[in-house]
DNA sequence: TTGATTTATGAAAACGTTTTCACCCTATAA
DNA sequence: TTATAGGGTGAAAACGTTTTCATAAATCAA
């Protein structure tokens, strides 16, 4: 509670010489100085950040925005903890967005970001273009971009090769003899599933086979959509003998629904999921997977977020990381 | 970048008319109310959350804080899921802290919360006793404390029935003829840890046997201390024919451990751990558990929160949440 | 010495709100 | 009619900082 004023009173100074010592200290003779900091201690002074942030709009928040698209997917946990990880040592404090695909809920955490007029947003957009984040970048509130890119926009961008881990995996599978291979994807509408699509399209051609659109699937990139389009796929009377799915989520989903069938992995049905999980190695049976690296996104995301924070106009980069296709029993 | 007075002189009147259209719009007529909210739309005005916080300092901030000690435990995102779905519907955003049970960090997160003057605060406490979560209470700040509470200091508190939950799992085991059954337990110094210890040994004695404290370990309630810690147990010579494991990510470390020397679940050694995950049934085998409500428990938390900010007054109370065992084919 | 420069400091304005107070009206009561 | 009570409004102060500007004191050059 104590303010700047009290400050002054206890240390015979006026209010400017406090300021002064505590943002440009250089600038105050030191005796002075350390009777400033000595009242500054003994009041256990703070100084209040919404009169700062009032008067001089220059001042750090110390605070990023983070938006992701679904907490519960272990994925984007990882990325959260590269964030954060990298956001601490530098003294920063993330405000955290979990949206759920949902574009209102988006909206709502943007806007709230754009008040708490934070210092940089890192987020993974639902849509390619996006009214409320372009006006980030109007406002010049730095913006990093997960994922997946902005049109029309020219933003940092930290992504990671979805075709061609799509392909590693699908071609991984058709190597094994299998010849109807189904994708079960997430919202068709993301550039990942899309990406992923290709990928696996792409495999599919080059090894000779046709691509059926029986096999091709799409949901909301949820457990439960996992769940569902893996039994509508076990429906069909000419089954695929392989699944390739578009997400952690989706994985586990399909392995529930496989499961249940009481199928034998890989035997009657093999599997192999995008994205890689602690604890791949502890399903029925390990599970093969292609391995993104969430932990690195994350903190490759907010790096870039604090060059660009220091120097607002250098010209956007596009980090693409690998993926590894990790191999295990399930396919 | 409009300002208040920007928008009175659109609209002809003074900035306290503006203000009082906007906070109190009841106490002015409506032929100038109309013209007010036209030039705010008009010019897209904003207020600007510092200058109103800096002059009246009960405005509320529409911040929560929430600080849980690991974002890799499915559980703990469980807890912020329901937190933040319940501050979403009332429009509050959520400042995250992930402090990774530690210390410097968590005090970190707690100074910048305190900084932003956040409206109240849900946190799992990695001590009973927190010196800066008490100046919290100090400076009326709403504390909500979940899954252990705060010695000396009175909150409010949402827990789960710890005790009883692992003596029934326990109590499950023995009741399967298992006679050597070990704990693998978390850190030491936080209460859950031990109030599942002690359902773990009551469970024990009130059938009979005796606990050997060969057999109960602890580490960091990581998923390295699960796999590390399970290894020493199945070094031992008399090895345990059961485990209980003290949170999700030691167990599956354990299952890692006990996957790596080929052993059969249930047939060479059983386990149930304490809390269930989405993915428990493709475990292999699926995972018998014992199932906390984080949703619920997030979501009464940050009730009791809202409660609590409204009413501050109020005497403390303490919610306890049901477990539930759930039986699949581990144990 | 004197005038010019530098150093140390304080007074006051500004940031964008909310809120108190006082004012001027018009409508009502006497 | 005159007094009274509100209703509607604006001026100005306040919140706690930073920053500009001015001034006083101290140092320097001649």
């Amino acid at each position: 509670m104590a303010a700047l004023r009290d400050v002054a009173k206890k240390a015979g100074v006026s209010a400017s010489t406090v300021s002064r010592v505590i943002n440009r200290p250089d600038t105050v003779p030191t005796t002075t100085k350390s009777r400033v900091l000595k009242a500054i201690k003994n009041l256990n002074y703070h100084p209040n950040k919404f009169a700062q942030r009032l008067r001089s709009h220059n001042v750090d928040r110390k605070l990023v925005g983070l938006l992701v698209p679904d907490i519960q997917n272990p994925f984007y946990v990882d990325v959260v903890k590269g964030v954060e990880d990298y956001c601490f040592e530098r003294g920063y404090a993330v405000l955290m967005g979990n949206f759920m695909q949902d574009e209102k809920k988006g909206q709502m955490y943007l806007e709230v970001m754009q008040s708490e007029e934070i210092d940089g947003l890192i987020v993974a957009p639902i849509q390619e273009h996006h009214k409320t984040i372009s006006q980030f970048k109007e406002k010049k509130i730095p913006i990093i971009c997960i994922d997946r890119g902005l049109k029309n926009i020219d933003v940092d961008v930290v992504l990671v090769e979805n075709e061609e881990g799509a392909y590693q995996a699908v071609d991984h599978l058709v190597k094994q003899g299998h010849i109807r291979i189904a994708y079960v994807g997430g919202i068709p509408s993301i550039p990942t599933t899309l990406e992923r699509e290709k990928g696996y399209s792409q495999a599919l051609l080059d090894n000779g086979l046709n691509v059926d659109d029986e096999l091709i699937k799409y949901g909301d990139s949820t457990h439960l959509s996992g769940k569902e389009l893996t039994e509508e796929l076990l429906q069909l009377k000419d089954r695929p003998t392989a699944l390739f799915t578009g997400n952690n989520l989706i994985t586990l989903g399909a392995l529930e629904t496989i499961h249940k069938h009481k199928l034998h992995i890989p035997g009657d049905i093999a599997i192999i999921g995008f994205d890689d999980m602690p604890w791949s190695i502890s399903l029925n049976p390990p599970l093969s997977a292609v391995s993104q690296p969430g932990y690195d996104i994350g903190k490759r995301a907010t790096e870039l977020l604090f060059q660009r924070i220091s120097d607002p106009k250098r010209s956007p980069v596009k980090v693409v990381l690998k993926t590894k296709l990790i191999l295990r029993e399930s396919g």
